[in-house]
DNA sequence: GTCTATATTAAGATAGAC
DNA sequence: GTCTATCTTAATATAGAC
């Protein structure tokens, strides 16, 4: 058994999401990803039929982890209470693994994941999520609210970059902060 | 005088700027916005130096929209009022003219962006907005709410899509509400 | 499972005629 | 100011040896 990170595949995907991520998935051709990985691009085709594919993999991951929520939370009363302890999962989930990349790259690369069928899936996923949040009957700004709750966790540290006297635990705290006040109004 | 709707120039800039909004920089070639326009690609490079010169033309007509408003924002008081009525200021001149298709473009395409310059300028621009909309020392809590309630107005209405019992108005109204909320609270 | 070599395609960009 | 024709480059992807 050769003691190892983990079987090329993952390694593929763990690069291509890096770089897909930071650089954008266009703007990251496939001669990169093997450079980083030390192989020829001819050995990424081993592995995954085509770039797409590469994405389609880590989205997949993602879209299971989502699935779970929207299950769970259909089992909870809508209303503010279940709104904010779905906040703390979501917040607890995100963090773990790479499960935050693959958000910070599906809102980058919107255009690239226009013409894929796993785009529209997991866009289709995050609206549902939204909708049993919020409650089907719910008014059109609690709605919205409910949606920004949710996607300000996401980008929220980021928009703080500013202040560079910030440590990040203030940043992920002010952003929890602003998500549960838009959740609970 | 030939009668025209603009000269070629401001075409192709028009054109551009729909096809890189709808279905993203990198996706779009120079080849689609020439047929598109009735002329070949060769025209297009008569009239800019290069796909992305005609990406920093469009974007400098927002810039300069921006750099007013930033000005403005100076003369007044930081607080609630102001930002209150920067908003209204900010929904109007969003909605005229192609001001609004910009600042999709923008936050879509990001990853095209950060290797040129005007995306640069752009993003600093609008951090300086929010700070200068904020005040300087605010806490990071009132900073995130700023900062969103500017960026909802971009993507409010989008998010309210599932419901298409809502009218466009209703759409913007309650995204008006909503940043309103975020800037006086 | 990874390599070398290559096919294929399409993009951005230029030269020079009209 | 726009055309035809072409150059150059680099990408995705494949064939077949090892």
């Amino acid at each position: 058994m050769t003691e190892r990170t983990g079987d090329t595949r993952e390694r593929i995907k763990d690069v291509a999401l890096e770089l897909f991520t930071e650089q954008g998935y266009e703007q990251t051709s496939l001669r990169e990803i093997a450079e980083r990985l030390g192989v020829t691009k001819a050995a990424l085709y081993y592995h995954f039929k085509s770039k797409e594919e590469i994405v389609h993999a880590f989205v997949e991951d993602r879209v299971a982890v989502l699935a779970e929520l929207v299950d769970w939370v259909k089992t909870q009363p809508p209303g503010p209470d279940t709104r904010a302890a779905f906040l703390h999962r979501y917040a607890n989930e995100i963090n773990v693994g790479k499960q935050h990349s693959i958000m910070r790259f599906f809102h980058n690369n919107q255009p690239a994941l226009k013409g894929m069928a796993i785009g529209e899936q997991m866009r289709d996923q995050l609206l549902e999520l939204v909708e049993v949040l919020a409650g089907p009957d719910a008014d059109p700004v609690t709605k919205l609210r409910t949606a920004v709750s949710v996607f300000v966790l996401h980008g929220g540290p980021l928009l703080l970059m500013r202040d560079p006297a910030l440590t990040e635990e203030q940043r992920r705290s002010a952003t929890m902060q602003l998500a549960l006040e838009l959740a609970t109004k």
